[in-house]
DNA sequence: ACCCAGGGTCATA
DNA sequence: TATGACCATGGG
């Protein structure tokens, strides 16, 4: 089987065995929200995020202007569950003064997808998965970003240019194989990680629950390694 | 009492 | 280019 149908045959799979465990991600979220929760989630768990974000609703805090309203000693304490919340509360300023550089956060999405790029890694605190996130998740544009678990769980499947290849080259390799459309990429990224969640962290250096271990009830051709 | 999490920045060589 | 220290809370 090629690369690309590989990749496709794991997508197709993912896709199956998440449609009835539920789908647990952003694609109608706000954008705004998208961004401050790809900016919190950073080296962080989602549970801690959520925390943040809900501290945030409930202050009226998840809109640009009323963020901006925030002293920092307010803002630090509503994010604090988030964890690094002295440096997170300073890449949330860093954002929204570049929404505010732009007129408004609808002007700096309205980009086209390679500008905003561009602009986002310009900005503090934003690298480049969390400014590919913000492309596709917020934007709505097409970009296919790279997290840890991507890079672990096709190491592991023997794919990939090598766990601790670059960025670049970890999103060619899957921008190469799979033609450009928003929405798969997008719901690529996310099938990735919410099945990366719950079966391959770190400290199981086996899935126990996919066919990369014995007694998987998910077991499928895609994820043989043949 | 560890180890880790959907990274990023900065200093150093 | 590539490594290492640092950020910091909450769950396993």
């Amino acid at each position: 089987m090629s690369q690309a149908a590989r990749l496709l045959a794991i997508y197709r799979e993912l896709e199956a065995m998440h449609a009835w465990r539920g789908w647990h991600w952003w694609p109608d979220a706000d954008p705004f929200e998208v961004i401050v929760g790809s900016i919190l989630v950073q080296n962080t768990a989602w549970s801690n995020v959520e925390r943040a974000l809900d501290r945030l609703r409930a202050a009226d805090a998840l809109n640009p202007n009323a963020m901006r309203a925030l002293d920092d000693a307010k803002l630090e304490e509503l994010v604090r569950p988030s964890g690094q919340y002295r440096q997170k509360t300073k890449k949330l300023r860093a954002f929204l003064a570049v929404a505010d550089a732009h007129g408004s956060l609808e002007n700096l999405l309205a980009l086209d997808p390679a500008t905003l790029r561009r602009t986002l890694l310009e900005t503090w605190g934003i690298g480049e998965e969390t400014a590919d996130c913000i492309v596709v998740y917020a934007a709505r544009q097409p970009a296919f970003a790279i997290d840890a678990y991507t890079r672990r769980i096709f190491s592991r499947l023997g794919l990939g240019p090598g766990e601790n290849a670059s960025y670049g080259a970890w999103q060619q390799y899957f921008v190469g194989h799979i033609a450009e459309d928003r929405d798969t990429w997008a719901r690529y990224h996310a099938l990735i990680v919410m099945h990366a969640k719950h079966i391959c962290r770190k400290q199981r250096p086996l899935c126990g629950e996919c066919s990369l271990a014995p007694g998987c009830g998910w077991a499928g051709t895609a994820w043989a390694s043949t």
